[in-house]
DNA sequence: AACTAATAAGACTAATATAACCTTATTTAT
DNA sequence: ATAAATAAGGTTATATTAGTCTTATTAGTT
């Protein structure tokens, strides 16, 4: 029930791109320095953001990635989908799968309920909030290898065995 | 970003445990067998449901399964948070994770809310409304193997390769 | 035209999490 | 005693997620 690593990475690539005046391109290696990320898998996302039409990037010198879309309206939502695919906490939630009980059952309406729920609120703020947001901190778009967002995740993630089972 | 199978199998547990008188006890066998859920795996779930104190069991001849815990007190996020663990859908959700920009990151504010969003409708329903409506249906508590609430939900998941990023 | 710095693509591997199985104990009513 | 049930925990299998590596392609610069 986590959304993956990758997810949060695609986040912090739009955060990135979002807050930088909207024809500059940014290198993804500038992203994957500045955040800690894995360059190549980083990459790897980038086309996924890229298929989804979320981004677009140039290659070349001087080439590097920037948004395809208006940051005010592309949502945390939006990336989670390109990412993970279409949302659902539970297969009976695809309307592709087929369960007998699915139109009379309450569990999968409680489920329904849940997510919509969930995605509504991680649709309500676009990332030219977000953007807005990291420029009020000391966030900066120079190209220098500053970590002002770093954000350890993953390492910490990795020992979060501890299940609250006593 | 998906509740585990286990955590299904979980529910459909309590739902069964939750529609029958108080005192009687069901085996995990007709459990497991009237869903179609793998028995060894099922008595696995079995036993951390007793250890977060929402059921227990009894061995022997005419043992089995029993809510430890009034129906009408139990709900969907319990047995979420009794399988998987507290529901943190990011890392940094869990308040012993630690991220230098959280006080003030919304990202981590988004995430939040849409969890707590999620949790809200998954802890509206108790087991004892669930129950009501299975008793509704053409649910039996008998012990035959009758298959009222057999859904694929595995198989039909494994399939589920298709991304949706055009 | 040649060079260089960038992304594109995809195969490959590694690590982790999830799901399932199996075997041996332990308990309890009969 | 015995049979029928769960308890426990080790082992394996599978799926997902994360990351790496290699080679191609593109585009600006000289
Ligand atoms: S029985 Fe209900 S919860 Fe289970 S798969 Fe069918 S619709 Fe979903
Ligand atoms: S920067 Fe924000 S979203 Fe990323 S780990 Fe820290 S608090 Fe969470």
């Amino acid at each position: 029930m986590q959304i993956t690593r990758q997810t949060e990475y695609a986040v912090r690539i739009l955060i990135e791109l979002a807050g930088v005046p909207d024809s500059k391109m940014i290198r993804s290696r500038t992203v994957a320095e500045k955040h800690q990320l894995p360059e190549k898998f980083l990459n790897k996302t980038v086309q996924i953001l890229v298929r989804a039409g979320l981004i677009e990037t140039r290659r070349g010198l001087r080439g590097g990635l920037r948004l395809a879309v208006p940051a005010d309206s592309v949502t945390i939502a939006d990336v989670l989908t390109a990412i993970e695919g279409k949302v659902a906490i539970n297969p009976c939630l695809h309307e592709n799968h087929y369960c007998e009980h699915k139109s009379d059952c309450r569990v999968n309406k409680i489920l329904q309920r849940a997510q919509d729920a969930m995605v509504a609120e991680l649709s309500k703020e676009t990332f030219a909030d977000l953007a807005r947001e990291e420029a009020g901190k000391n966030f900066s778009t120079s190209s220098d290898l500053r970590r002002d967002f770093a954000c350890f995740v993953t390492s910490v993630n990795r020992q979060q065995k501890d299940r609250v089972v006593p």
